[in-house]
DNA sequence: GTGGCATTGTGACGCTCGTCAAAGACAAGG
DNA sequence: CCTTGTCTTTGACGAGCGTCACAATGCCAC
């Protein structure tokens, strides 16, 4: 028999196997995960899980974007959260009682690794310290949502926009003379979902944006002043 | 030595103990629980918790109601969630960064029952099924926030406020010759932070649902129709 | 009793947002 | 080309809410 180091971990590859849930597996889990192991590429558009679907895994983002969705029961949705490279997802079914309660679909072209539901169970079972790591996923996420709780009713919707846009400018943005530009991933009723108003409204919302000169806008192209640039106006 | 069942768990008695998070604790982890376990009473006001203090340990409630915030820095605070019986509170520092971001505040004479951080760690470490059980309350808690996020934007502040009395008056009220009725363990201010609006737009809510029939106010003292009695106004 | 102090209710005002409606922009398909 | 559907913008209107101000109430210590 080989070695136990003949078996490489799936994740040593991944630029976030340091902080990857998995890391923390054990020499016997490493093989239950090499076996449950499998990666799946999204174009957007694509469902991963839908909402009230049964959980089948883990999923493990390795680059992309996905948007985790709740629809209410009059036809709207709720844009919940984003999740980028590194986001593990689907572990609140995993943890909890095995049924998603969000839509994941993706909105760029993505990667997922996926753990199967069994194997997962199995991994987390032999190693521990992979619940941990879950446990404390769950902990951000609850995090996160606490946060817009507070920032719902402590600032304004203008304010939460400018917030976001900026936060997508980071991931989404590049330079460009003095400017940071980006293609929005996201739709004006997306956007309204996360700040938490109407399309209508975020429309209004850009508008006034653009009159305080920090933000130009040409359908889904953003420019943004750069942080620090506060005294030119764009556009 | 006396065989291991000479060592009760310490949550053996309470009526918590089926669903406590302590429950999966093995024979080696009640001795570790019996060790660091603590009760203790609070009077209304008191802090188990500040907000940026260091976690101590994991805290169950097993009577009483325990509010848990936020502060902001202009002073304003939002109240996050309001703790019962059988409610675990400060697992978040303990699975997290360990620092504390809500203070616990009591709100009626409450006890808890505190699992000292040294001493949780320990059992986690030795029982993996008791940090399954707090991965699944901060799922819990993760799922509480969505819905209310989901409620803010789906739902009217009038229909929200109507909802948070009807759950309060589930928990704090009395039968009452075809009503019922409680004291209000929230001030206006702890309302409206739950509802989301201002102190003043919680009293014109209040108007608007007296107005509808469906509440009756006098100060903290609250009368619902109940459920199912909708032919009748109140006062 | 009296004097603070926190809580609560009320009024006025202006702004923002939701709603409804309509029109333009754009891509996909026939 | 036109049609269709989706996304986006804009306008008009009204209701609701935040804000400020002030009065009323209740509570507690003295």
């Amino acid at each position: 028999m080989k070695p136990a180091d003949a078996t490489p971990h799936p994740c040593s590859q991944c630029p976030m196997y340091r902080t990857s849930v998995w890391e923390p597996a054990g020499a016997g889990s490493v093989a239950i995960l090499n076996r449950g192991f499998t990666r799946r590429d999204l174009q957007p558009g694509d469902v991963l899980f839908a909402e009230g679907s049964e959980n089948r895994g883990v999923y493990c983002l390795s680059g992309g974007l996905i948007a985790l969705r709740t629809h209410r029961d009059d036809g709207t949705s709720s844009l919940l959260r984003l999740a980028y490279r590194g986001d593990v997802i689907g572990f609140r079914s995993f943890l909890g009682d095995g049924v998603h309660r969000t839509e994941a679909r993706a909105l760029l072209p993505s990667r997922v690794c996926t753990v199967a539901r069994h194997d997962a169970e199995r991994v987390v079972h032999a190693s521990p310290p992979v619940l941990a790591r879950l446990a404390g996923r769950a902990v951000d996420e609850l995090d996160a949502a606490r946060e817009r709780i507070v920032a719902t009713m402590g600032r304004s919707n203008k304010a939460r926009l400018a917030t976001l846009l900026t936060e997508l400018m980071e991931r989404h943005g590049t330079q460009e003379d003095g400017y940071l530009r980006m293609h929005l991933p996201l739709s004006r009723a997306d956007l309204a979902d996360l700040v938490g108003v109407q399309r209508e409204t975020v429309s209004r919302l850009i508008r006034r944006l653009e009159d305080d000169g920090s933000f130009h806008f040409a359908c889904r192209e953003v420019w943004m002043r750069h942080p620090g640039m506060r005294n030119r106006a764009i556009g």
